[in-house]
DNA sequence: TTGGTAAGTCAACAAGGCTGACATACCTCG
DNA sequence: CGAGGTATGTCAGCCTTGTTGACTTACCAA
């Protein structure tokens, strides 16, 4: 017999319907969102040659200026190896600049140049977008709930790595 | 100079604040949210030999039993011949099972077997607490709001492959 | 001066995408 | 019935992007 899970349920589940099956179709809902959401710069990228490590790559360069290739690693959660690939195209085709750390000579500060910028630019441009006009047509309410429940989704020790927007927690 | 970004907003954004930089850091949190997400199931399927695509495949048989493998190609979004790879090991491996279409005898409609449906429930467990433990915490409003905008961010094509829940819209 | 650290590189390998070409059933329509 | 189209499966080859392991160079810090 095909048996509902047990409706005896506890505190606050009277509003929440955590069923097994509303459980999965939220991973559903979250593979095929994701899905779509890389799926417009992945066809830019595509044009210059480049794959999505290259973009993941551009995007934390971007946010993080004269992040370290350390930490760079660290955030992309790759080998160095598997970074320096990427990175070393980037480099000699002028998107990333390099720079001596002043502190720690060793290191190698990485940032866009103005036509790597720009490209992040253009990657980023139809994520914002789809972005915006999910935010809005939801409402903000909804984006409370969006952001929040991503957050703690997250690992602990992720969630330090996200960059905070001021005025969110 | 550093502009902010018009201040001159319409309709809804006095409660919004979608600043470009606002938007950028969703994109980290659906990064590393997803990151994660996928993560605890990656290493299971590691012992067993499996990888990710694997999990996609068992994941949609599970939710679809008798699905044929047009409507599987089209729900992952691969090719035959990606599909192909990762399916041959799992009918061979005994997790998927093989019927023939009784409407039309070329189809082989996707079922999984006792072990396989073992398996995906293994696979889906640490999703499914992660998710348990997100919602929880967050509140049924941030879990609506969460599944509002993820809906919306999909292309219009896709929404209709999503299972959908009874009682959500 | 010496040991550890940051970065870069070479080589080899694997997963999982892709295209193209073809074969085998089977269905459907004229 | 025969012909053309469809569903599936498979072979071969290629690409990106991840991995491990080994090693070098430059630099820091005790």
């Amino acid at each position: 017999m095909k048996q509902t899970p047990s409706p005896h349920r506890h505190s606050s589940d009277k509003l929440l319907f955590l069923t097994d099956e509303q459980l999965r179709s939220a991973i559903e809902l979250l593979f095929f969102a994701y899905r779509d959401f890389t799926g417009d710069p992945d066809r830019i990228l595509e044009e210059r040659g480049y794959g999505r490590a290259h973009h993941r790559a551009i995007h934390f360069i971007r946010h993080r200026p004269e992040i370290t290739v350390a930490g760079l690693i660290e955030m992309l959660g790759v080998t160095k190896q598997s970074l320096n690939r990427v990175l070393r195209q980037l480099i000699d085709d002028g998107l990333v600049v390099q720079k001596i750390g002043d502190k720690d000579r060793r290191q190698r500060l990485l940032s866009l140049s103005e036509e790597g910028a720009a490209l992040e630019a253009q990657l980023s441009q139809p994520q914002r977008d789809r972005l915006r006009q999910a935010y809005t047509s939801a409402g903000p309410e909804a984006v409370a709930g969006f952001r929040e429940v991503l957050h703690k989704m997250m690992n602990d020790g992720t969630r330090a790595m996200v960059a905070e927007t001021p005025g969110r927690k």
